[in-house]
DNA sequence: TATTGATATGTCAGTTTCTACATGTCAATC
DNA sequence: GATTGACATGTAGAAACTGACATATCAATA
């Protein structure tokens, strides 16, 4: 039982929002868990396919425009119980922000700064996104727990790099 | 230029600590880049081929027990600054952790309690074994930016992990 | 001298993910 | 009547990653 996560959430979704689309999914995934997981429509519409055929959510009749239902069976919820309640491992690692904060040091003093500058305002503008999500929302709904995960995700990566940008800059300085 | 995190990785690792054979470059992520990228001698030494096909780095004499040394090329330095100076897009997040907290509401509040409880603990553990580098380290050398990251990202899970289930434990009883 | 453990390098099959290509419907507007 | 844009589903090739298998050397110890 590793590497599903795609799958757990697709059936997460399928769950808290009721049976939908690959269409619909896509749209919702943009909308909601994006800033968790993110899937586009070319991986969510194989992976559907799989998990009709083993049997995780069963497929509605085609609609106008092809358009296909998919709903969670039994199997699939018990799945999904089971995997959130039981996994305890972590996928290592791969965090793209971290891993240039480690090569840092191989820049010149000016340019780590002007790059961790350059950072800052970059979480700082995602995270103005998701403060107005939390505000639309009002702390309730059910995304809200990661919403506020992510939240405190950016806050920390903007306060981390405007911190590292003075340190930095006051060691060239001294 | 997208997706070569692995390579920069190697190359960084190169250029701070001087040449090295896969095995060196797979001890040296193991026990510095690691919590920031992960990566297994399976990928390491197959990248490290590629790269010096590329002439990104070249191969020394093989040593005693067929041991190869890399060593960054010019082309290959240029190519590391260049990333690290330009790149300005994120890669889409990936996070198993912030996933299930989207998907928490799915289970009943005490499990989620405990789901939490464990995780806080969980994340503690690793923010221990952070800290403990953090002191041998006294705050200095090649991966200390990207050590306290870490260690605030650890904090934060931790704590939002211990808020989030006062807050549910909280809501259930009320 | 036999075994163990660290050094050292690889491959391979399977899974996941990325980017781009490809196709067609339907409703509304121009 | 034509175009545009949202709806809707897919495929294909490549790259990245995982976990297991495979092999061999050398030093130290039992």
């Amino acid at each position: 039982m590793r590497g599903m996560s795609l799958r757990m959430a697709l059936l997460g979704l399928l769950t808290a929002s009721g049976p939908a689309s690959g269409y619909d999914l896509t749209k919702r995934f943009e909308s909601s868990v994006n800033h968790a997981w993110h899937a586009g429509h070319s991986q969510i519409y194989p992976e559907l396919a799989k998990m009709a055929a083993e049997g995780l959510v069963t497929v509605g009749e085609e609609g106008p425009r092809g358009r296909k239902t998919y709903t969670v069976t039994e199997e699939g919820s018990r799945l999904l119980h089971d995997w959130l309640v039981t996994k305890e491992n972590f996928r290592p690692v791969r965090d793209e922000g971290a891993l240039r904060a480690f090569l840092l040091p191989l820049l010149e003093p000016e340019e780590s700064v002007a790059l961790l500058r350059r950072e800052a305002e970059a979480y700082a503008a995602r995270l103005a996104g998701l403060e107005a999500l939390w505000q639309v929302k009002q702390g309730s709904g059910f995304g809200t727990y990661a919403l506020d995960l992510g939240i405190r995700q950016l806050r920390m990566m903007r306060d981390w790099a405007g911190e590292t940008a003075d340190r930095i800059e006051h060691a060239a300085r001294g």
